[in-house]
DNA sequence: ACAGCTTGGTTGACATGTCAACCATTCCTT
DNA sequence: AAGGAATGGTTGACATGTCAACCAAGCTGT
């Protein structure tokens, strides 16, 4: 037994500067613990359950909408919301005045949920950010946000 | 109209701060950019390049190796090296002494394919890091060595 | 009013990701 | 050496994600 250090391997300090791949590696990590934690207090997807957490943040809203800002596939969303439908979790309702337009809006068992879920899900975010300092918090979402930009430009002077 | 900017909508207020919606975001857009620019340049897949550059970084690994570092899925690094090697991108070869053991390598093709691409690659990460001091950069990859290790506790005092 | 564009949502086909079962091999212990 | 645990890899079944086609409704001009 040479290492008793596990995560310190040989790739560690070629990728270790790739940004694009460590950031993957994260989120990927933090999917699967959210994901597990939904498996074990719910009976939702991780999709599902970002959706009615944005529906529940807004009240109301319609599909397209959380697809422009989630960057969520909308075919997706149409299943999504259809599933959600079914469990009895969200309503869906024409909007006055529109044969088009679906008003999306959680069920009182869906507020329940919601409720009942995200206190561990802040929980779990306390949990993670443990370690950060606010200032550290701070530049870590700017960051992020100089990220997100750069990564929506398709081309980039090749 | 009352807003001239198109990206701070009503949800962004409220997720800005859910850190774990943040990275996954970001991780999708800048996945779906790789993926744009692998199918532009190439007709590989996104794992299919990663599992490239793995190799390329370390001339020989093994499927096993792959998956701790990366936590891909097992199962997807085998499929992916069949398909790799299908392509004649990299060799599959037996270690000497062991019956098991499967050492990955990238034939002459796979090196030259990678040396074109990283190129690419290269660039883009430039791009995307453009706007990033090296404090601000060593303080990001810091911030997400943190998240990683705070991610792998799968209970967190509940 | 109409033709043609845009928008909101649905659907189908397919690609990718995930989980668990399964072998064969190797390692560990006695 | 033999039994059991651990490891490396493959496979199948299924869940999720992605892309593009599509349709109906509304919006624009003329």
């Amino acid at each position: 037994m040479q290492s008793q250090v596990p995560d310190t391997d040989r790739f560690a300090s070629e990728f270790r500067a790739v940004i694009t791949y460590r950031i993957a590696k994260t989120a990927n990590l933090l999917n699967a613990q959210a994901a597990h934690v939904l498996r074990k207090n719910s009976s939702l997807s991780l999709t599902e359950w970002r959706i009615i957490s944005l529906i529940n943040a807004v009240d109301e809203t319609t599909a397209s909408e959380i697809a422009k800002t989630t960057f969520i596939d909308k075919g997706q969303i149409s299943r999504t919301v259809r599933s959600l439908a079914d469990k009895g979790l969200l309503l869906a309702k024409q909007r006055r005045g529109s044969r088009r337009n679906i008003e999306l809006e959680l069920s009182p068992e869906g507020k329940a949920l919601h409720r009942r879920i995200v206190a561990i899900m802040t929980n779990r975010q306390r949990h993670l950010t443990s370690e950060f300092t606010s200032e550290e918090l701070a530049a870590f979402h700017s960051a992020l946000d100089k990220l997100e930009r750069a990564s929506k430009k398709r081309d980039f002077g090749e």
